[in-house]
DNA sequence: AGCACGCCGACT
DNA sequence: GTCGGCGTGCTC
């Protein structure tokens, strides 16, 4: 054997700094009739194959994984007896071509992973799983040299596979459009705009072609019919080329089976599918079936659809491109949305960023001409106007249960009327915390650092952070005293007050607690869709997406925290929520009203909000970020370490701060690097583990990104059987 | 991360 | 005598 196949396997840097084991080639055929063998060893490369890992047990073969070839070498200094041969050609899995090969390098690079880590989890879970697999037997006769596996799944699935491959299904699917709505003029104009940065348009000055892919940031309020333009913008790209396919990330599921509908209605249901987490294994396998070879022309999907094998993309869509959720916070911890950029950066296809409430990463790049920015200021439905915003000050006014008597005259209002109002209250549960009127003892979670939350359906206390429920204690436990009391409000509290205070309305609860249920979300919204509901009482759930016509009155209760807590990212994400929240009102004809009661009704945020001024808010905050060089003027690197006693992981997360000092000590060209000191992490405790955390800092970020590797090789070299990770461009400080 | 191997305390 | 506790080392 002269040649070796380097495959990556799903494990941590921990075990190997790259991801790729050596493996020895064999020949094997593909199920798309391709022989693979020992004399072409770069047509084994973007290959999934399955191959031996890891310790056999008792007498056994060692188990089967799921591998990607990333790579061939001449030679290995892996000990021939420790080479093993790859078993089989993953069936059913196109083979990758070699600019996702080099999405998926940039990927482990960037974020610090094994390639494995990084590319297994963008196959579906029933093709990932080597027990899904079994040996072929062909014509009846067990398979010799030429190994060929099958998966062993249901009949169903089976016969999906075999029509997509037999063809039966037009490949790529015929566009089937339908009458668009007509757009305004300030939505024709961006959409013309944007036709011409991407050379669509056959009207004015085309840009150079190399420069499509700069990412165009698509700022609209909320109801100004972003959507409406994203859809027309990808007609005509798929009306271009008859085999494009295009990508729509959006933040959440939550907002798909509205998206859904309408892509489905515009470009007819077999050329869409969508990728998302409510999908089961099955329907997940057959939807990413379509995608990955070629039959759906659009793809809509959350953050982990990014990753998809797409062989004819042509265009990118993230929607809310601010939302939190397009990051990745177990695993690899990746921004979906930068990686979007990437790719679209890499294929040379045009990718629009759409947001009323940009992150301020994008919008520094929008103000500074990296990005294109077009903007859409009005609403699109003719008369419909921003709601009228209003601070309440909680210090003075008086309140029952909360409740200030202006916000209760509203609703009084809307009920009157028989308008539809929505509290926001982002705490789930009915009180955030249980406490003893005679000592002061509270309900703390034996496993996190954090106040566990009375739920009155369960009548159990949960901890938000690990899951735990536990009963509550008939008496203290720390004095025997018998008056536990619930303490503060969440949604059920709030729903319990409000059913109370006007019986005759019909009150809906909507957060996670009520929507958990498989359709439960959809059957809820279908009830405020018909009218059914006069008070709607939720969580965040309530903010995204959604378009109710007779929403006249929004009151805004508890969100004080977000002003001032110490993760300077906060009044950012306050901001895009609130605007979220209040973007709900007013979208028909009829005004709406949006009362929000703070005791703080000085802080300079409000000024912002209540005058819909995004850019005024951005362009203070970005000040305020420039001087202190944090995000996105500098780069940030954070080092996280877990451990059963706080001592041990801050003194590991103090070895991590002295190897990183040591390097810059050793290369000069790292010394505009900080390590800032070995400190508690924000939730000190989660599930038994105590964290401590370092964070790095630097103005560059190519320079951060190239002492990062060295880092993490000498903090890999110290064997810990810590867990550890460094999480780049990280959100949470 | 898993998983097996190895070397010391309480049981039929 | 051995069942099993979790420390240590390995995965091409």
């Amino acid at each position: 054997m002269t040649w070796v196949l380097r495959i990556a396997c799903d494990v941590p840097v921990t075990v190997a700094l790259d991801g790729l084991f050596d493996y020895a080639p064999r020949e094997l055929r593909c199920d798309d009739g391709a022989i693979l063998g020992l004399t072409q060893p770069e047509a084994w490369i973007g290959r999934a194959v399955l191959v031996p890992f890891g310790r056999a047990a008792k007498n056994k073969e060692p188990p089967l994984v799921v591998g990607w070839v990333f790579d061939v070498a001449e030679c290995t200094e892996v000990p021939a007896h420790k080479l093993k041969s790859v078993v089989a050609v993953l069936p059913c899995v196109p083979r990758a071509d070699a600019q996702w090969l080099q999405l998926m390098r940039f990927m482990a690079r960037y974020y610090q992973r094994g390639l494995g880590e990084v590319a297994l989890p963008a196959l579906p879970n029933k093709l990932r799983t080597a027990r899904n697999f079994v040996p072929a037997a062909i014509d009846g006769v067990a398979n010799g040299t030429e190994s060929i596996w099958q998966l062993k799944s249901g009949k169903r699935v089976w016969q999906a596979w075999q029509k997509i491959w037999q063809n039966d299904e037009q490949r790529p699917a015929a566009l089937q459009l339908c009458d668009q709505l007509q757009l305004n003029h300030s939505q024709q104009k961006v959409l013309d705009d944007l036709l011409r940065v991407s050379g669509i348009s056959n009207t004015g000055t085309s840009p150079t072609a190399s420069q499509r892919h700069v990412p165009q940031l698509l700022f609209g309020v909320t109801g100004s019919g972003k959507t409406e333009v994203y859809l027309q913008f990808l007609t005509r790209i798929l009306s271009e080329d008859d085999t494009a396919q295009a990508l729509i990330l959006v933040p959440e599921i939550n907002l798909t089976p509205q998206f859904l509908q309408r892509l489905n209605a515009r470009f007819g249901a077999h050329c869409v599918v969508s990728l998302h987490s409510g999908l089961n294994d099955g329907e997940r396998l057959l939807a990413w079936w379509r995608a990955v070879h070629g039959h759906a022309r659009v793809v809509l999907g959350t953050r982990l659809s990014v990753l998809t094998m797409l062989p004819h993309l042509k265009a990118i869509v993230v929607d809310e491109e601010h939302d939190t959720s397009y990051r990745q916070q177990d695993g690899v911890r990746y921004s979906a949305r930068d990686v979007a950029i990437y790719r679209a950066n890499q294929l040379n296809i045009p990718i629009i960023l759409g947001s009323a409430t940009p992150s301020f990463e994008t919008w520094a790049n929008a103000q500074s001409g990296r990005y294109g920015l077009h903007v859409l200021r009005e609403r699109a439905v003719a008369g419909a106007r921003l709601p009228q915003v209003s601070l309440l000050n909680t210090a003075q006014l008086p309140t029952q249960n909360h409740l200030s008597t202006p916000l209760i005259t509203a609703i009084d209002g809307a009920l009157s009327r028989g308008e539809m109002s929505l509290i926001f209250q982002n705490r789930r549960g009915y009180a955030p915390v249980v406490y003893c009127t005679h000592c002061g003892w509270m309900a703390d979670c034996t496993a996190c650092s954090a106040h566990m939350v009375y739920h009155k359906n369960t009548r159990r206390l949960h901890c938000h952070h690990c899951g735990v429920q536990r009963a509550i204690p008939k008496q203290c436990p720390s004095c025997g005293n018998g008056d536990l009391v619930p303490l503060g409000q969440g949604t059920q509290r709030l729903e319990e007050h409000l059913q109370a205070r006007w019986p005759q309305a019909r009150v809906l609860r909507l957060d996670a607690d009520s929507t958990r249920a498989k359709g439960a979300l959809e059957a809820n919204l279908s009830a405020i869709a018909q009218g059914d509901v006069d008070i709607v009482v939720g969580t965040q759930i309530l903010a995204k997406g959604h378009d109710w016509a007779n929403l006249t009155v929004i009151g805004v209760l508890d969100v004080d925290g977000g002003l001032f807590a110490q993760d300077y990212r906060a009044p950012e994400r306050l901001f895009a929520q609130l605007q979220q929240v209040i973007g709900r009102a007013g979208r028909g004809r009829q005004s709406g009203q949006v009362l929000i009661q703070s005791r703080f009704v000085e802080h300079s945020m409000w000024a912002h909000l209540l005058a819909h001024d995004f850019e005024s808010f951005a362009d203070e905050e970005l000040m305020v970020r420039e001087q202190l060089c944090l995000p996105p003027f500098g780069a940030n690197a954070l080092f996280q370490v877990g451990a059963d006693v706080y001592q041990e992981a801050w003194t590991f997360a103090q070895v991590a701060r002295e190897l990183a000092l040591a390097i810059i000590n050793e290369h000069p060209e790292f010394a505009n690097i900080t390590i800032n000191a070995a400190v508690p992490m924000h939730m000190m405790r989660v599930k038994h583990s105590e964290r401590a955390q370092v964070l790095v800092e630097c103005v560059s970020r190519a320079r951060l990104q190239a002492f990062l590797p060295l880092w993490q090789q000498a903090i890999v070299a110290q064997k810990s059987r810590l867990t550890w990770l460094i999480d780049v461009d990280p959100v949470d400080i």
